[in-house]
DNA sequence: GCCGCTGTCTTGAATCAGTCAAGATTACGT
DNA sequence: ACGTAATCTTGACTGATTCAAGACAGCGGC
């Protein structure tokens, strides 16, 4: 977990101002995997005060730009966001309560970037979602 | 492209009764693939007259629980439906204008669905989305 | 250490896809 | 043709996200 003068350090070498809504959001979102913002904001919040969602939005959008973190949007969930950037990893995904865990990918660095008929398109990145159900709803399926 | 008739076969087939918004609904799909909800409505209005925006959705929810039709969502865009079912077959999506297209996988029929470490959870599907940019939109990148 | 510029945050309203609910309709088995 | 349960219509509502305008505050330069 980084400290807070290694999440400054982030930042700036972001080009991003440091302010105290941008250390709070950055910090959860690496203690926080896979949060949504609303859970950022909450833990934001919990951390230096009032702050408002307005911000943490537009902290979030800056840091996905800046590549400081990365966005993802599992099909059925809101926006998630988590820390890990610039190694190629996936995620699975339960179906039954929406937990998301990492996966590294089992055939390389770059899997299935090579498409068997590409229809022309530039192909930049290939995401893979694993689906199924996690430990504790592979138990309990109906919870 | 199937008939009126394979449709309502179809719909049977799936104990779904046949009514006007499912057989236009479904007609829709196959025709427009990768639409969503607010263009399958227009095709079906254009179809059958005026249909509530409601039955689509239930419409749509229907044919999705029944097999019949696909539901995506890449990141960033609203849902979308196509008719290709029960085939592995994944999309590329133009990160500009958000094209979709269909893409056969390159690996094999159920690419990467064994993960290097799967965290306990029971996988049962791997969804792959490519993102790039369409061919359109490689020659004009910021149309 | 102070100033100003510009980027960032606050406040408050708006949008948009999708959902909920209640009642009217209608497909389909008998 | 009839009755029933599924389906459709209407209309209100939710919740995530965005837009806009003005107040505020980093940070580079003096």
């Amino acid at each position: 977990m980084p400290t807070r003068s290694d999440v400054e350090r982030l930042l700036r070498g972001a080009a991003l101002r440091v302010t105290r809504p941008r250390v709070a959001v950055l910090t959860a979102v690496h203690e926080h995997p896979h949060a949504d913002t609303d859970s950022i904001l909450g833990a934001v919040r919990a951390d230096v005060g009032e702050v408002s969602h307005q911000a943490v939005y537009d902290v979030l959008r800056a840091l996905t730009a800046a590549g400081l973190v990365r966005r993802i949007e599992p099909a059925g969930s809101v926006a998630r966001y988590e820390s890990r950037v610039a190694d190629n990893h996936h995620h699975v995904v339960c179906r039954s309560c929406g937990a998301i865990a990492d996966v590294d990918c089992a055939v390389g660095y770059t899997p299935c970037l090579t498409a068997s008929h590409d229809h022309g398109y530039a192909i930049d990145e290939a995401e893979v979602t694993y689906w199924g159900l996690c430990p504790a709803c592979s138990i309990a399926p109906s919870s």
